[in-house]
Parts: structure tokens; sequence; C-alpha cells
DNA sequence: CGATATTACTTTGAATTCGAATGATTGAAA
DNA sequence: TTTCAATCATTCGAATTCAAAGTAATATCG
């Protein structure tokens, strides 16, 4: 027996904690990215171009780690943007594999007229909480964002692992009977 | 003079828990998705079976609500499951505008499989938090939810309203400097 | 009853996002 | 030095996501 059982009961709580914070988050983003909208960029955008501006100049996958982003997901970001002329890409001449990233005049322009808006956003946003919530709150997500483990679902029991198993032959199946 | 002022420091406090909630967040729905992918299902997938085995056909606003998602998206989730007959849609006769989205036998067996796996895995992300800090965490999600006005970036002040304008105008300008 | 408004869903277009495959460049090992 | 592995960015395909526009059905008001 493993030295702690997780029975229903710490899967309820751990569920119903794990809802709320997506919840809240979710709905926090949702009315945050409309109020950028109207300002004319997306969160995304918003994303790199604060870190740009808090930050200076910065490569792709120092972007993509800062921001949680797929290396992918920065290209693309960052093709639209330089499509608006806020950010350039220059190549870095130690090393030509990295692309280094900064903003362009207008873009340092841009983001500094937009972020004293997002910051009052937020602000109003998190105005819900007394100030000693929001700070409880700040400590108890960034012990959990911290501690989640890298992979998941790693189980110890050989009998669960044999059910998972078993799981993974019937999702192969209904996967299967998906048409072309 | 408003009844508080909200301060950089305000700002700051509010900034830095949102930005720890977020992260936290989106830490935790990367790790989960990465899992859910090892079974076959994306994260809007399991959202929409597991609300349907719970609480039996939905609609598709009703579903789009409990997920907090656009009815587009709800659409697009929903064509993605049909396809591979997981769920079916069935038109209301009492209002024909209504779609019912209902389990099939082969969606009811694979949620009623991949629940319990996704569930331990929350418990085990979950796991980095003690049991008080995860209701104080449900807590403090659940109520800033809840508070978090529909409509942001509403501001009473005048001489804020009137930069927020020029800010607007500066936006079209960058906007329209985008190729087509 | 008929015009109008509302509601429910679908479609469309754009952006985001990921993982996997590719290409270019660098570094290290044989 | 040549080869091989690792790193960085891009491309590709698929899915998600939204807002806005469009369609169909229902409800309401005059």
């Amino acid at each position: 027996m493993p030295a702690h059982f997780e029975g229903p009961a710490d899967q309820v709580r751990a569920l119903d904690a794990y809802i709320k914070l997506s919840r809240a988050s979710r709905t926090l983003d949702a009315r945050l990215a409309a109020n950028l909208a109207r300002l004319g960029l997306t969160t995304g955008q918003l994303g790199v171009m604060e870190a740009l501006m808090h930050l200076g100049p910065l490569s792709q996958g120092e972007l993509g780690r800062k921001l949680l982003r797929s290396g992918g997901n920065v290209t693309t970001v960052i093709d639209n943007l330089e499509r608006r002329r806020l950010v350039a890409r220059r190549r870095n001449p130690e090393d030509r594999r990295v692309v280094t990233v900064g903003l362009t005049s207008a873009g340092l322009r841009l983001i500094e007229k937009v972020f004293p808006v997002h910051a009052r956003a937020v602000a109003q946003a998190m105005e819900t909480l007394t100030a000693a919530e929001q700070e409880e709150l700040g400590r108890l997500c960034r012990k959990l964002g911290r501690g989640v483990p890298r992979e998941l679902g790693v189980m110890r029991d050989s009998k669960v692992q044999r059910a998972a198993v078993r799981m993974k032959a019937l999702l192969q199946t209904a996967a299967q009977s998906k048409p072309t």
C-alpha cells in the first residue's frame, strides 16, 4: 500500500479546486481579451509586446519559455505582429540559428499606451478580492504551478496500470471508427 | 475623487496575483491536455462528454454556458465528437431550434473509462497543495470568478476617458498600417 | 393575423495553439 | 575534419476559439 491512499474524497476536493481555478482564470482571460480587442491586440500579442517592453529584445525561444507557449506558436504570433510593423526580427550574427525580436518605435509607442490600460483592467478585475486575499491567491498559485509534475498519470499500482492499458486499447478502437 | 484610489501599488499586487493565477492554470491545463491526448481526447471534448455523463443530454446552448464556451465553438467540438460517433445530435421536437446532444453508447463507455483516469491526474496535479490549501484556493477562485465585472475598462474619470479615446485613435492608426 | 424581435444553431474568417516533421546552424566526438 | 547530435526557427496539419454574419424557428407585440 502506498504511503498515502488517494481516495475518492481527495479526488473530489482536487477536482473541485481545479474547476474553480480553471473557471476563474477563464473568466478573467475572456474579459481581459474582450477589453484588449477594443484596443486592437490579442492576448498573445500583448504578452509578447509586454515582455519585450519590460525585458528588451529577446529570442523567440526565450519568449516561448517566458510565455509558456510552443515555438511554433511564437513564430505565428511574431509573424502577425511583424506584419503590422510592431516588432522586428533580426538574425543574431553570433549564432545564426537565433532570431532576436525587438519592438519597433511604433510598437514601443503602442505598448506604452496600452499597458497602463491593461494594468488598470487587471486591477479592476481583481478588485473583488482584498489585498490579503490577492496575495494569498498568488502564493497558492505559485506553489501549485511550481509543483505540478512534468508527467501526469504515471501509476505505480500495477493493477491500475493494467486498467490503463485496456483503456488505451479501447480508445484506439474508438478512434479507428472515425471516418476519413 | 473616487472612494478608493487605485494606486500603482494596487496594480502591481493585482497584476502579480493575476499572472500567477494565469500561469498555474496554464501549466495544469497543458499537463492535463497532454495526458488526455494519450487517451485520445482534447480538453474541449472531455468537457463536453463529462458534462453529458454527469448531467444527461443537454442542448448546445446549455453546454456552452456550462463550459464557458461560445456557441460557435460548441458546434465545432460537437461536430468532431459526432464524426467519431461519441455523441449524437437530436432535434428537439418541442422547439425545433434546439439541438439536444447526448452520449452514444460508445461515448458513454469511453467517458466512463477516461473520467477516472482524468480525475486521478487532476488529483495528482493538485497534490502539491495540502487539503486545506486546495480548499482555500477554491474559495478564493470562486469569489474572484463570481465578482469579475462583465465589462472592464469602464472609466468614470473623464480625464482617463479622454486618454483612452486618444489611445484608440492611435491604435486605429497602427492597425491601418497593416498591409493587405 | 402579421410584422418584428429574440433565440438557437451554423458558417465563415482570423488568430491561437500544439505536436511533429523539416531545414539551417552550431557544437562535440570520433 | 568529418560525422553526428543538439538547438533554433519554420512549416504543416489539426483542433480550438471567438466574433460576426447568416439561417431557421419561435415568441411577442400591435
